[in-house]
DNA sequence: GCAATATATTTAACATGTTAATGATTGCGA
DNA sequence: TCGCAATCATTAACATGTTAAATATATTGC
């Protein structure tokens, strides 16, 4: 019979510490924005793929589509991002980032960069790239 | 100047869906148990390092404290963990597994293995751990 | 031995994650 | 065209993540 792995090598908990580590610079940039990790996810998204709908939204940013709804109302509460509604097909709205949101980007766009070179150099680029595939490789487990 | 990266190559984003990924199976299996991934975290490490204060358990399941006082708190009141004083120093409160959570840990492990083993197959064995590696390596971020 | 400090834990407050239930809108078939 | 199914989105309810404030206990300095 298999062995449980010990919990010092278990995949989701090394998952977890990587994702804690390289958010913790991220945040602290985010934080005086005033914006957390998700609404920056969705500006970053809607920035490089223009209005979409929330379904395809959700999909580029990892949310879930009911945590997406929460995060959007407020987004467009403070003027970060806009509904649209399509004119024939109501079940068509899309979202679009706003100046203001556009504006957000842009002020964060350098430090942002710097911050995932430093994390690219950290482990050199090669095992980059390496660990972006693997990762990938863990889609679809049965 | 730098730019910031594609969001298909972000780092963070595929750390999402990586743990996204390997949690699904697991949180499968617990639901029948009716355990959150964070309580089995819990029940594994206490299995494995015996009664811990609850700062070294924070540290072993990669959990925030806050976070983790709820958790327990839960845990304790079905049963699955207990909190014991120290004599002297009453700082030095630890919480251990019990029987019924000991029971449950037994009940999952072999499926718990199995699951580890596919994830470990899917990507091979080599490149499974140069994942854990390099996912260590992302530890220590300025 | 007492006040001040240091450290560890818990509470509080709000945002997000997660699953199930509900709602809204279109397209299809009788 | 009416109703029914299918799809997508939102709401609901509860658990966890996150930061800041409050609490508790022991230690230190005096």
């Amino acid at each position: 019979m298999k062995q449980l792995p010990s919990t010092q090598r278990s995949l989701p908990i090394a998952l977890i510490r990587a994702r804690e580590n390289v958010m913790t610079p991220i945040r602290q940039m985010l934080s005086e924005s005033g914006l957390t990790e998700q609404q920056w996810r969705v500006l970053r998204i809607l920035d490089e793929h223009g209005a979409l709908e929330p379904s395809q939204l959700a999909k580029h940013a990892a949310l879930l589509l009911p945590s997406q709804t929460r995060i959007v109302q407020s987004m467009a509460q403070k003027g970060l991002v806009e509904r649209r509604e399509h004119r024939n097909d109501r079940r068509r709205t899309v979202i679009e980032i706003t100046d203001v949101g556009q504006a957000i980007i842009n002020d964060n766009a350098a430090k942002a960069a710097e911050i995932a070179a430093q994390i690219r150099d950290k482990l050199g680029p090669r095992r980059f790239e390496t660990l972006l595939d693997i990762l990938d490789d863990l889609r679809d487990l049965e």
